[in-house]
DNA sequence: CTGTTAGCGCCTTCAA
DNA sequence: TTGAAGGCGCTAACAG
């Protein structure tokens, strides 16, 4: 397009740049006259500002890099789209970054937006590593990562660690003798759950067997646990820190005719479409509110409003389904 | 940070920062002892271009817009999955925005991506209206979308068309008798699969149920079909569009008790994890074939190579599990 | 091979 | 309430 300058702007509209740059941003010190004058010829002329000049004047991009582990799983889908879309009200968008749990990808990824100039960065990471804390405002959402130099941080969670307590609750008060736990990565989220679960148990925790799985999809649950049915044992429930590890370790089950919820029971966490649609029991995340008020938090910050910072933690929702 | 421009370099180095620059972009017209000189000097002082100065400049930003119906489903999370992958190797960024099918968000997210002038824009777009090409290079993914001015233009897809035919081939051969389509709304790519669907069958076409859901999701399909299962009527084999769709459907199914294959044959469409997870036959996709196809036309475009402007269709291939 | 120079479009003192 | 002018950091002629 013929780009529209502000120059030309002020030169229909006869004032200066300067007095246009004002009306645009609203910083006063103009006539009522001029600023009516000014806003029609913009309408007229279809101008808009150029966000490219305008970044490198002000040092802002109006944009926020969100950093996930794995956009491909819901639960992270959604935890985007609503930042998305809280953000884009403001006019601010999001460039996203895939990490897949990987510490040099996350580092890269945290430099190509610090080259960018992002304005700010919503950032998923809770690796066993320590992470430097980006020169923008950050906040950290989902888990809480073991940081370099920094104590004061925004951090945005679920409770992970009462999720898993409730779990274990559950299976208990169902009447569980042999209860277990299958569980993702060592990640944050991940630990805590197994902590929570574990916690709930009065008697000897070490009797509580505890199957890891390298990743937190169907694929490596389904994997281990069909191997650990072929060496014939299992128990009679099982809490998998994941809604995704919950379906491979249900169809590793029902492989065997296994019956759910007789025979073991089941408990997943997140809550995301899959679950309801397997009836599995499971632990509900408040996906929209975390990413929601992540943006805001972000926004405030961005405007200059004071922001406490500390660990924000929602809680977590049982929701009884078919398998528990 | 201390903000390190081209000038400090320029200074540390003791050319001029023509020179520098040229260095930077390898722009050749420089001795192998000054470039020497100039990258050492880069390193030692951690500089790193500032890219907004650059774009301004340039008028080039190195974002790509990924506009997509919804990221919470799978198929179009992995879709942008593999494009942000393959642009950030060449160093872009994507930004995303969801349009959840509505034409008003749609045009509102490529102004917003004009104003930023982004580099380019990949574009999943297909619904019953006409849109406006963007002003910058775009590419069609998934769907092909009425367009108002333009013939010529790059399209990337799916023969949805075909997978519609191979599915009603597989329920024919499988000796359905009534067999039925379970279909999302008016968008391109719902429809094409539809007209696969009909013209694999030689009889009346108007004697084949063509039911039709709300939204390609798990609830409406299953809430349209449970109506109609109450109703009492069913077919023999179901092609659903979406696999989402064929969960719903599945589910509405064996809650009345009624036996898949056995009873009723389904199939769905894009093959994402919960179908191999829920044994669904279904048409697979070649997301990854997509995205960086996708991707690499936009680098070529960017980077000035030819490339044809036309549609590039990838098969589609059916995959057998217990459903039919 | 290298340096000088002129902006890209905008915001922001400073002066009027 | 307004205008003039400088400069953000960079690239791309144009000279040498």
């Amino acid at each position: 397009m013929a780009s529209i300058s502000m120059k030309k702007v002020s030169e229909l509209s006869g004032v200066s740049i300067a007095t246009v740059s004002r009306v645009i941003n609203n910083n006063g010190r103009f006539s009522r006259a001029t600023r009516d004058n000014v806003v029609a010829v913009i309408k007229e002329l279809g101008y808009t500002p150029n966000f490219m000049a305008r970044a490198l004047r002000t040092n802002k991009t109006r944009n926020i890099g969100v950093i996930v582990p794995d956009i491909t799983n819901e639960f992270f889908a959604k935890l985007t789209l609503y930042i998305q879309q809280a953000l884009f009200e403001e006019n601010y968008s999001t460039i996203i970054y895939n990490t897949d749990e990987n510490k040099d990808l996350e580092e890269r990824h945290i430099q190509a937006l610090t080259a960018q100039s992002v304005s700010g960065i919503i950032f998923i990471s809770g690796g066993g590593y320590s992470v430097n804390i980006p020169e923008v405002p950050t906040i950290f959402l989902d888990r809480k990562p073991r940081l370099k130099d920094k104590n004061n941080y925004i951090q945005i969670r679920t409770d992970h660690f009462m999720g898993g307590y409730k779990a274990g609750e559950l299976l208990q008060k169902l009447g569980c003798k042999k209860p277990g736990i299958v569980k993702g990565p060592k990640i944050f989220s991940q630990q805590e759950r197994l902590r929570g679960f574990l916690a709930s148990f009065t008697g000897k925790k070490s009797d509580i067997p505890v199957v890891a799985v390298e990743k937190v999809d169907y694929d490596s649950a389904h994997n281990v646990l069909s191997q650990m049915l072929g060496r014939g044992l299992h128990g009679d429930g099982y809490f998998c820190t994941t809604d995704w590890i919950a379906m491979g370790v249900m169809h590793a089950l029902e492989e065997r005719k296994i019956k759910i919820p007789e025979q073991v029971k089941l408990v997943g966490f997140d809550d995301i479409s899959i679950a309801a649609c397997s009836g599995l029991t499971t632990i509900h995340q408040d996906i929209k509110g975390m990413a929601e008020t992540a943006a805001s938090f972000m926004l405030d910050i961005l405007n200059g409003r004071e922001v406490e910072e500390r660990e924000y933690v929602f809680d977590s929702v049982m929701v009884r389904r078919k398998t528990a």
